[in-house]
DNA sequence: CTGTATAATGACTTACGGTCAGTATATGAC
DNA sequence: GTCATATACTGACCGTAAGTCATTATACAG
């Protein structure tokens, strides 16, 4: 008897619909104003039960993270294999946009993902789905690792490690969007959130690209006229 | 009689108890955990005194993190006003090592600014305090701006307007510095802080050189050989 | 010395995350 | 059908901590 897959995918729906509760209450009020009894009370469930399938509020949270973060990887991977021509600096900038593009469309995740207190965070989350956000995030980092080293490959960057190129653009690009997710600090900066990242971004990329014009003091060597 | 003088000098003195004992009461047990009971009994009032000077705990962290920035800025614009004949890109240069510096030395200043938006914070915090830690955030990018200005006017850069340069290297580094605050990401990314901040400020340095050399796929024109 | 203004107090209120003893429901054996 | 057991669910309750306010203490002026 298929009782027992059943009653699991019971149990399944029913974390679902609590997730789902969740996403609305903390998308609407902000993860520090919604309570989990909204959470339970849109999930129609008691307090309880929201216990029952998590183990804290902050649970709650890293589960909505891990949902959003997977759908970004997966879009950038989409993004990351399409066209295997694709030269290394086209496709870092198609990746940028990628994510560019989610954290317009999803502004919520970020504000979340930026709500995750480090403090209390590791005390009070299952650290299974705690290594599954980090897991997540080094998917996404070892996309564009992969896109750097292919530019290496092809003689586009020299400047460095393609890991450590990675790491420069990802925290280049987190920085931009943490700095402009606040309206006055976008307002103290004075330039569109669009137009700054992609600046940042072309910055980034011309800094990977060849260091053989460099001299020691990492100055473009110049012919003198 | 200046006996009006001594009561502000008094009130002046007080506010600054209870800021330092919340500066100790933050800094050890972080600003989630800490309790405005904990600041009252170190500051050795009473914890409607504490509200006597400052609207909330949220008030609280704002001055403390303006206290900090302030010593930032102060430490940025002595490096920045040092020997006025530096090239542009050694400022620079400098200018992120004196950052660098700071917060690893004050690293509880970076962990209270990352605890800053990750709350209700625009709701119960007095504006003229949260004006002040913007007005200080604009010092500092500002002597970021006048270094690529003089980059700019010297033709060592030339990749963009000053304004930019400066919000994407600030950016650049405050994305570094975040995402290698959580140890577990440090681990994730596989390189010490210090040793990506480095090449993640080369990166831009390079980046916001000479794009003479660049065709319009911004990238660099090799002479074939 | 006394009335008034100012400063300080701490018991109290409210809110919310988290718990758990108790209740309801489903399942399967007879 | 009925009963025993396991599983799922409930919501009253608890502890904690931010924030308030009626009351009290203190300092000063006349």
């Amino acid at each position: 008897m298929g009782t027992r897959a059943r009653r699991e995918r019971e149990k399944e729906e029913r974390r679902q619909s609590i997730l789902k509760a969740a996403r609305s209450a903390f998308f609407e009020e902000g993860f520090h104003r919604a309570t989990v009894d909204t959470v339970a009370e849109r999930a129609e469930v008691s307090k309880g039960t929201v216990y029952l399938y998590f183990d804290s509020k902050e649970t709650l949270l890293a589960a909505l993270l891990l949902e959003g973060l997977s759908t970004l990887v997966d879009q950038l991977a989409a993004a990351s294999s399409s066209d295997s021509e694709l030269p290394a600096d086209a496709r870092l900038r198609l990746i940028g946009e990628v994510y560019l593009r989610f954290f317009q469309e999803e502004p919520q995740y970020f504000r979340l993902l930026m709500a995750m207190d480090r403090g209390r965070f590791l005390d009070s989350v299952d650290p299974t789905i705690y290594q599954q956000v980090l897991e997540a995030s080094l998917q996404g980092l070892n996309l564009v690792v992969e896109a750097i080293e292919r530019g290496i490959k092809d003689g586009l960057f020299t400047c460095c490690d393609a890991r450590q190129g990675a790491a420069t653009l990802w925290a280049t690009l987190n920085g931009v969007l943490e700095l402009m997710a606040h309206p006055l600090r976008q307002e103290m900066v004075g330039i569109p959130t669009e137009e700054l990242y992609r600046i940042a971004m072309e910055t980034i990329i011309r800094g990977l690209q060849d260091e053989s014009l460099l001299d020691e003091n990492n100055h473009i060597i110049r012919e003198e006229v």
